[in-house]
RNA sequence: GCCGCGUUCGUCUAGUGGCCUAGGACGCCGCCCUUUCACGGCGGUAGCACGGGUUCAAAUCCCGUACGCGGUACCA
């Protein structure tokens, strides 16, 4: 396929969601399989909706994610402006020629009054009244009205929309990437208002127009947009434009059922938007492998992807059909994977940053690293490691009870002592793993008692927990001074 | 309600008429490794929504039913 055009074109009504970063992702995926350029375009024509900070975010997210666009709002490209409350003339332009060509109209009618007929003919027995072939011939519109008068009206500037003039009878059939055909009856459809009351156009039109004008070849979104999908093509038709090939992606689902929204993923627990999970330190590459595999698989078993092997396998025709449910500990099973696989050296900026907000600071470098790779293996997240791993910091303000009554035996104190009294002798150089490890078994051994009848105590006292990382590791990190005063206080206070 | 789209282990999925006694992964459970916890290794658990066809043969094709989801705005 040759120059493979694929636009993303959220809406900025808030911050970017993880449904809207899936959808990005497959059309970046497809886009760069196929060589191909992908856009980002805003499409804020909804004036009462808009929010001041979602486009930032959006742009920011995106390149979090590793998606960077080719096009779109401050990078330019031969197609702009990106924003669709900047191309108003080209909207207005395509809505006159349909009209001219006696394919949309002008509508003047109240609120009130289309409510109106639709509570009239529901009480009729029409089930689903809509501003259609019918109806609209008892509306105020320029197919009811004189031509005069809608002269007159539009001259002294009253308040009109254009609306698409749906055919009465009319099978509307296209092929969708993922779906194959899909057929809707015109009948079902109502005379989509194109261009609203305050001059700018809704969806409909402004997608239409802006994915010819701009070149795009493939529309890739949510499933939402599959009923309005034959509108659309209507469009096309109508302005005769070659329509784009389509794919309606299936959607997320929440695990309570229904499509995930902000309020359900909330209540679950859920990170929903793609700013949480940068805060809460995901790795990017852990988001993207799980939202890639949500509703897509290679064909084989492989479950783990770089950005480029994405690239090179991901196809449309291996996406799923059905909604897909959000499963966290997938995504969590995902982090722990490619966090395992970063070196310490590059997740010390978010670890320290970690550790400070946790009020600790002043750690060098050679500690952080240390208590990283200790950590590591144990932790989900980045944000695990202070929560598991305070005592590397701050003593044990409290001892585990569970641990406490399970380690902590009356012979105990006396077999501390002792290993605190040995390692008390040993110089900087020599508190290490190896020969710490060593002492221990020797009083094991003198003793004839059981490694964990000591192991335990110890850990329990430098700690305050009965599991964690190698303890004689643990040990040699937090040095002599620490390990020693915090025994002293376990015998003390135990 | 109407229109549209779906439906394989709890979840994500492989499967495009015989290779299916339905494969993998997450989760869960067990064992091994480890004198902690985890990592890792090995094993187990569990599924073709239902009913009719078509066919020598159906998870795969057709038709119904059920259920789920989406849409039904001067929101996207």
């Amino acid at each position: 396929m040759s120059n493979v055009r694929v636009r993303f074109a959220p809406s900025p009504t808030g911050l970017l969601h993880i449904g809207g970063l899936r959808t990005a992702l497959y059309n970046y995926l497809f886009a760069k399989h196929h060589g191909g350029t992908f856009v980002l375009r805003i499409e804020d024509t909804d004036q009462k909706r808009y929010v001041e900070e979602a486009e930032k975010d959006i742009i920011t997210s995106l390149n979090w994610a590793g998606m960077p666009f080719d096009e779109g709002p401050g990078k330019g490209g031969d197609f702009g402006p990106y924003r669709q409350s900047e191309r108003s003339e080209y909207y207005q332009k395509y809505s006159a020629q349909l009209i001219q060509q006696d394919q949309a109209y002008y509508a003047f009618d109240t609120t009130e009054e289309i409510e109106d007929m639709r509570s009239r003919l529901q009480k009729s027995g029409n089930p689903s009244p809509k501003y259609d072939a019918i109806t609209r011939m008892s509306m105020k519109n320029s197919l009811t009205l004189p031509a005069e008068e809608v002269k007159k009206r539009l001259e002294s500037g009253e308040k009109f929309v254009v609306r698409l003039k749906v055919p009465r009878r009319e099978t509307i059939r296209f092929e969708d990437d993922i779906r194959g055909f899909v057929s809707f009856e015109s009948q079902g459809l109502d005379d989509q208002v194109l261009l609203k009351s305050d001059g700018l156009p809704t969806y409909h039109l402004a997608n239409v127009v802006d994915d010819h004008l701009m070149g795009i070849t493939h529309v890739i979104r949510g499933e939402e947009w599959l009923s309005s999908a034959p509108k659309h093509i209507l469009l096309y038709e109508y302005l005769g434009w070659e329509p784009p090939r389509m794919a309606h992606l299936p959607l997320i689902m929440s695990p309570k059922g229904g499509k995930l929204s902000k309020r359900n993923a909330d209540a679950l627990g859920i990170p929903v938007n793609v700013r949480d999970y940068v805060k809460q330190h995901y790795e990017p590459e852990a988001l993207i492998n799980f939202l890639a595999f949500l509703g897509w698989s290679p064909g084989d078993d492989r479950e783990v992807f770089t950005m480029e092997e994405l690239i090179k396998e991901f196809s449309l025709d291996r996406i799923g059909k059905g909604g897909a449910i959000f499963n966290h500990s997938k995504l969590i099973w995902y982090n722990e994977h490619f966090m395992r696989k970063i070196p310490e050296e590059k997740l010390l900026p978010k670890v320290r940053e970690q550790v400070e907000e946790a009020g600790y600071t002043g750690y060098s470098d050679e500690y952080l690293k240390e208590f990283i790779r200790l950590m590591k293996e144990r932790a989900s997240l980045v944000t695990d490691f202070v929560t598991y791993g305070q005592y590397f910091f701050e003593e044990p303000k409290v001892y585990d009870e569970k641990t406490v009554k399970k380690a902590w035996k009356p012979a105990t104190p006396t077999l501390v002592d002792k290993f605190r009294n040995d390692i008390a002798e040993l110089d900087e150089e020599s508190f290490n793993a190896v020969i710490l490890k060593q002492k221990l078994s020797d009083i094991v051994e003198d003793e004839g008692i059981g490694f964990g009848k000591l192991m335990q105590p110890v850990r329990l006292a430098v700690t305050g927990m009965g599991f964690g990382p190698d303890l004689f590791e643990t040990l040699q990190l937090l040095g002599k001074k620490r390990v020693v005063s915090r025994l002293d206080k376990a015998v003390q206070v135990l």
